[in-house]
DNA sequence: CGGTCTGGATTACGCATGTAATCCATGGAT
DNA sequence: ATCCATGGATTACATGCGTAATCCAGACCG
């Protein structure tokens, strides 16, 4: 059998793409012209153009298409966490060797990082702490 | 006079190229030969993918060259700081709409993350409200 | 001196991406 | 019955990216 087990690998999805899938997984499932209308203003997008990211986006695997009479409806077929998690790694991976520490120490020098920021961060930090020691 | 002052925005590095700068910001300085040393067994990459990574690497900017006899010396032109944080910047809105705080916990929820990685970034949490509250 | 290695310059080539346009069918508006 | 807006299917098309190959001219080895 092949080594490469990448079973619960996601599909590759493009800045484009991001911002449609984006849309999808905050509404849940859409019509074409829903997530239209929910980006126009936003952006200045052609019906058509993303209709052309729906197609990809569809034939990546990552959204499920249902027909809903004559239009179909489009639901994401993976999570976002799980595309967030795997867009992290590769990020951390490509621009810091995969260390976290000092992709957040080069934002907290040079954003506006506000006290709630760092109040939640230090939640975050203690709750990982605690699933460690455990 | 136009209202894009993009006066320090920093070219767009692709993946592949981000391996090749960081090879040159760690070097400093090098020849091609150094860094098709450098990169050689960590990657199969052939001496002309090299080479033409530089090239466009030195068009778009982000490399400088001095020429050393018959051969070319390449230094960065750009700084890993700055490069780092734009792409961070990038990266974070695209996939987390600008927000810190879920990436970190994503992040912690699923990776191994040290005790000294949590210290480290605790230690990065107290600076930034040293500077806050400044 | 001739072969080989290296590195610059030029060219290649397929796939992904951003951004649509065209063509066509149909369901609703008048 | 007609016309238009809407959405699916197909096609487009420049650019960027990964990954080189080719061609050529010095440099070094023997």
């Amino acid at each position: 059998m092949p080594d490469d087990q990448d079973i619960h690998a996601t599909p590759r999805i493009s800045d484009a793409e991001w911002t449609v899938m984006k849309v999808l997984w905050d509404r849940g499932t859409s019509t074409l012209g829903e997530v239209v209308k929910d980006l126009e203003g936003r952006l200045h997008w052609k019906p058509r153009t993303v209709q052309s990211l729906i197609r990809r986006l569809t034939e990546k695997g990552a959204l499920a298409v249902e027909a809903v009479g004559r239009e179909f409806r489009y639901t994401p077929a993976v999570s976002q966490d799980q595309c967030q998690h795997e867009e992290s790694v590769s990020f951390l991976d490509r621009v810091f060797n995969g260390r976290l520490t000092p992709f957040v120490a080069g934002l907290m020098e040079r954003e506006e990082v506000s006290k709630d920021d760092i109040a939640a961060l230090r939640e975050v930090l203690a709750q990982a702490e605690k699933k460690l020691k455990k």
